[in-house]
DNA sequence: CAAAGCGATAGGAAAACCCGATGATAAAGC
DNA sequence: GCTTTATCATCGGGTTTTCCTATCGCTTTG
């Protein structure tokens, strides 16, 4: 039964009958007659068919719900008795925005070095791809804004804020100021992240407000690329201060902070909303509650 | 993998491996190489195991959460597929405090008649067996009170309050006063649900604060032995005065009001938090809203 | 109109499952 | 102290299920 959850996870993501039976490591066939099964079990057509695959039908959609809750608690369920075998174990997916990367390196050390066998995988992701690789079951938990924007059935838990900088070369016009405001950047060439994500989002906010418009030249999904380009192309680009002066350091490059005029963005660790939380899980919130910064933790 | 979730939660249940086969329609092997399978797949030992049966380990006890939680997610998978087919239907599990079982009636017949391929099963159960059954997935909702004692993991919606009223004959003493307190009652003879019963410990706060201590001459788990005692035994009993008045009518019995000396108790539906809500219960949550009475939502 | 892509179906081999019978061990009875 | 009983594990078999390869039928594409 749970197998054929599985395929049905399998179908739904992949929207095809031979790529998912791929993933699974079966033959199409065997997905196909899984499929079937699963549909003459619960009495219900899943799956909208023709020649090609067409799709879930609405009970398809809804079942698919369920699936996910099924297949992920077996998968919990597994991982935590690996856990009490073996120590804390296993391996943990996060899904993080760019700009918290370092603060991703950081959970993730200082969690390896109490939990040795506990190994990672990073990703750089938008925030609303990471929501969507939690639901998907792709990802354990995630770095990402914390408010702002809705999040899903999620717990979450406060790591810090966000104070925004400009990262400039030294020749830059702006580079000798001690802070600036964002009404000063309305000229200023600037690189900055793709408009899909929230980083850009909360910037183009803070430009509205202050009545001016941001001159991206350079747009990219990566915070390298921006100081990179800041570095060949004399433009600026703008990021959190703790971030800038990680990549700004042995570049001679200037991180000057921005004024602030609104609360700052308060990005956390998050997983899916579990009742049985796994304990690697419950480990990794409490880890994120001793690392948080003083700050993160006041309610604007 | 379900199938042997389904044989740890039977053997749980019955302690015993020849049982727990009946129940599920198998053989002792078969369940026996199952939660053998079961713990090769996790890795893990579950039971303690001598020649006899010695109880779960702690991963077995872990286990036992998932496999509830997993399980029982599973059937409501297929419980919603089937209404998605024959409309609302199935069989409704309802576990009800004796003194709601008026309510329960109402809530059953209402539901009944707007959605007639819905069947129920309604059991009379203390409070705290209430929630066990709810745990252990034999119980699909519940009547009960709201406050006083700690809930589980439930969703709820408030029904009414429950407003005590002493019951007896018309030959009683007390028969012809239009309220009585609670102070009034220590001398009084009473038969009362017996003290595993959340109602009971109510009254007896009740008394207690009044400083007197009740005198129960018969106990029971049931209001009808309560009322028939009272009919044939010339004593008193305390009920709520909406269900005193149904047993009330036709015997020849008087229902004083108490004077109310603190907030009343509030009883409502319970049913297992969920994230996916099945149809029929949120139909019956839906209704549940509607015939409430007023006084109920106010929190107080 | 031929070719390619996609999913369903058929048939046979392999695996899993389930049962009855039996074995082993510990508690209970005499 | 020995026998009986209760209880769970194991074994050998027959049956069902599962899964793969090969192929078919339909649809889309060039």
């Amino acid at each position: 039964m749970i197998k054929q959850l599985e395929m049905l996870l399998a179908l739904a993501k992949e929207q095809h009958f031979g790529r998912a039976a791929e993933k699974l490591g079966i033959t199409q066939p065997s997905l196909s007659s899984g499929i079937k099964q699963l549909e003459e079990h619960l009495g219900v057509k899943l799956v909208q068919r023709g020649s090609r695959y067409g799709g879930l039908t609405p009970e398809g959609q809804r079942a698919l719900v369920w699936a996910r809750q099924i297949v992920g608690d077996s998968r919990r369920l597994r991982d935590e008795m690996r856990s009490v075998r073996e120590g804390l174990s296993g391996h943990l997916r996060l899904a993080v925005i760019p700009t918290a990367l370092t603060w991703a390196a950081r959970l993730t050390t200082e969690f390896a070095q109490a939990h040795p066998n506990v190994s990672f995988t990073v990703l750089s992701r938008s925030s609303v791809e990471i929501l969507e690789l939690l639901e998907n079951l792709d990802a354990d938990a995630g770095l990402s804004y914390l408010d702002n924007e809705p999040l899903g059935r999620v717990n979450s838990a406060p790591l810090y804020r966000e104070h925004f900088a400009l990262v400039c070369r030294t020749d830059h016009p702006l580079a000798a100021r001690d802070r600036v405001a964002w009404s000063d950047l309305g000229d200023t060439p600037l690189s900055l992240l793709t408009p899909d994500m929230q980083n850009r989002r909360i910037l183009n906010r803070n430009f509205m407000e202050a009545g001016v418009a941001p001159q991206a030249r350079v747009e990219s999904g990566s915070t390298i690329v921006l100081v990179a380009s800041v570095i060949d192309g004399g433009q600026a680009t703008i990021l959190p201060e703790d971030h800038a002066r990680f990549l700004a350091t042995g570049h001679g490059l200037s991180v000057v902070p921005i004024d602030e005029t609104r609360g700052a963005p308060s990005v956390g660790l998050i997983a899916p909303f579990q009742d049985p939380q796994t304990p690697v899980l419950t480990a990794l919130f409490r880890l994120a509650g001793r690392i948080a910064t003083p700050e993160s933790a006041v309610t604007t």
